[in-house]
Formats: C-alpha cells, structure tokens, sequence
DNA sequence: TATTTAAGATACCGATCGGTATCTTTGTGC
DNA sequence: GCACAAAGATACCGATCGGTATCTTAAATA
C-alpha cells in the first residue's frame, strides 16, 4: 500500500497550516485538496469528515506548540529562565512564525462556538495544559527556592498566557512586533519580581 | 417608500450579531435574511456585496462598543476611576454581553487575514482609537496630576489591551468568569500603582 | 386618485460546498 | 506472478453559496 502514515502526515500538515491561517470555516475540502496533491477521496479514507479533521488538524498543530514549548522550557536549569522561555516562544509567533497563521489556541478558541463543539473542546484542552505548565514551573520555582512562595500561581498564570495571547491578536493586525514587545517587557518585570 | 433606514439598521444589527457570534465567513447572506425577516433582494439593495456588508456591521458593532466605553468613561472624574470604568466594561463582555458573540475587535481581528482587507483595516482602526483613547485618560490623568508622571502610556495602553483581549478569549473559552477576573484584579492593581 | 419611483420579493444563475459510490492503481503475501 | 486488499482517483450527488435580473408592492407627489 502506499504509505497511509505519511498521507495522513501531509494532509494534517497542509490542513493545519490553512486552517490557522484562514480560518477553520473558511478552509475547504477543496483547498486542502490543492495544497496537499490528493484528492477528496484520498482525505475522507483517513478522515471520517471534515469535522474530524479540524480536530485532527488542531491536535497536530498543538502537538507542534508543545513540543517546541517543552524543549524550550527544557533546556533552562530554574524556574525564571523557563517562564522567559515561554516570553521568547510567544515572540517567535510574530518574529519566525513556528505555525503559519498565529497561536493555533487562539484562532481556534476565536472561531469555536457552540456550533463546534469538538473544536471547543479541544481548545479547551490546549488552555488546560498551558496553563498547568506555567503552574507547574512556578510550583517546581517555589519548591527549589527560586521564586517566592507567597505568588499565586492559577493568577500568574492567567495574566500570562492572557497578555501574550491578546498581543499576538494585535501585533498580528499591526503587522509589527511593538505589542509584543511590550506585553513580553511587562510580564519580565514581572516574572522579575517573584524571583528570588 | 418603506423607511429604508430602518431595514438598513435591522439588517447591520443582525448581521453584526451573527458576524460577531459564528464568524464573518461562516454566516452567509441567507443567515442574514432568515434572521432579519428579509429577503436578498432587501439586502442586496442596501450593501452592494457580502464583503461591504461585513465591513459595515464591522463598524456598527464598534459604534456599540465605543458609545457605551466613551459614557462609561465620561462619567467618572479621575483618570484612575476611568481607566476602571474600561475594566468594567471589558468584564460586561463575560457577564451581561453588551454584544452577543464577544468582543467585536478581537473577532474581526483573528478572522481577517490577507483575504479579508476591508475587515482587517476596519478592525486595526478600532485597535488605534482604544488606544488612543486609553492614552487620552492617562495623558489627563498626568496634566490633572492624578497620574504619576513617569508612565510609559503607550505601554501601559497595550499592556491593558492585550490582557483584557486575551482573558475575553480565555473566559469566553471556558464559560466561566474566572480569568477575566484576574486578569483585571491584575489591572486594578497596575492602575493602583500609577495613581499618586 | 393617478402617476411615479424607491423598497423589497421572487426566481434564477454558475460555482462550490461536504460527502459518497465506484473505479483504478499500488503494494504485499502466497 | 497472481490473487487480494488497501490507497487513492474520478465522477457524481443534493444543498447552498454569493450575486443578479426582474417583477410586485407601497408610499409620496401631483
């Protein structure tokens, strides 16, 4: 047989990319179609409808983000240099795009109503385990003595993720990396104050 | 004539509810007459294409937004109430939706990409007058002496933004007021310490 | 009240949508 | 090398898309 993996790869890959750039409504079959070389016969063998498709599509394209995230977070020795990580990854959205079309989280939590609730819920997901990464770095921080134990980490947390989300939408829309910056200026001078 | 003034507000404010609620792509023209009582004819009469009519409700439903931010500001005296005052409206958007469907600009903004022009200009103008207008407060707040005057206005406005856009997103996502909240507990306390 | 004209309804256009049934091609095990 | 099964291509389905041409209806003017 022809390798049904690597079909399934290319077409999660080329499938992803167009849904997080142009919206997972506005993306269709036909599209995927052009930018992938197989045929609609070929995308529903592997993909029961395009419903589970997009949730494919947003598992794979959050399995790209956390893979990068956790090596990135990885390779820093103690808490303050992991979060700074984090800052660095939410830049590289707008300065070298690791996913065409923006935080995958973002767009598809933008887009999910309770007309797609399997999209919903996988976003959800995705929120669920970002925001229990920053929890759990700062817990490990406060642990080893490098953050200060009197921080709300669900509260740390929610500023975080929220600022860097929100300034992704609008260095996006500016097409410029000032808001970015900034927000990413702002949550140092934070991430500097609980340290120790 | 029938009082085409009326059909055209009829039309801009379902649309604008559905643009807002499903996305811009997602809802199609006889969304749009189902929901308003019209016909395409109706439509078609009043706004020369879809794209303009996206364009149109885009602007309407900023009108919404700026007339109740702009009385909710004017009606407090100091520049650190005001800035509250755009707190409270931000948290108006989880807890009694002066919209349906959530924050328009954030909207527009994730779903305009390089195919959607008119609505990602549309959006990016929305994006400069909140700004500006949260600027404003601070640079009165400065000459009233109610502000201290080492802040970074452009900073702060963008910081305020964002985290007030992203936390939108996240609660909207989770259907609970959990973030929103904290994220302007957050901004409570910044405003806190630019007050004198 | 008759005429005029704008507002809105109806019917239709070609294109494209998601989805499916069927056919052809390719690789594998005997 | 032949049979078999899986992978993928092709052709088609009804529904709906944005848009338009045409017809009817209603209000203002005379």
């Amino acid at each position: 047989m022809r390798n049904s993996n690597e079909t399934i790869g290319i077409i999660l890959h080329q499938a992803g990319g167009l849904f997080n750039s142009h919206g997972y409504k506005a993306t269709s079959i036909g599209h995927i179609t052009a930018a992938s070389g197989y045929t609609k016969g070929a995308v529903y063998r592997h993909f029961k409808s395009k419903e589970k498709l997009e949730e494919q599509a947003l598992a794979y394209l959050s399995g790209i983000m956390f893979n990068i995230l956790t090596e990135r977070i990885k390779s820093q020795r103690n808490a303050g240099d992991k979060l700074r990580a984090v800052l660095r990854y939410f830049e590289s959205h707008i300065s070298k795009p690791p996913i065409k079309g923006g935080c995958p989280l973002l767009n598809a939590a933008i887009e999910a109503d309770d007309s797609s609730p399997l999209l919903r819920k996988k976003a959800l997901s995705i929120l669920e385990i970002l925001k229990g990464s920053i929890v759990h770095i700062l817990s490990k921080g406060v642990e080893h003595r490098q953050l200060k134990k009197s921080i709300d980490k669900n509260y740390f947390a929610a500023v975080m993720i929220a600022s860097l989300e929100g300034a992704i939408m609008m260095s996006k829309l500016s097409r410029t990396d000032k808001d970015i910056r900034m927000v990413t200026k702002h949550l140092e001078e934070m991430i500097h104050q609980i340290e120790m």
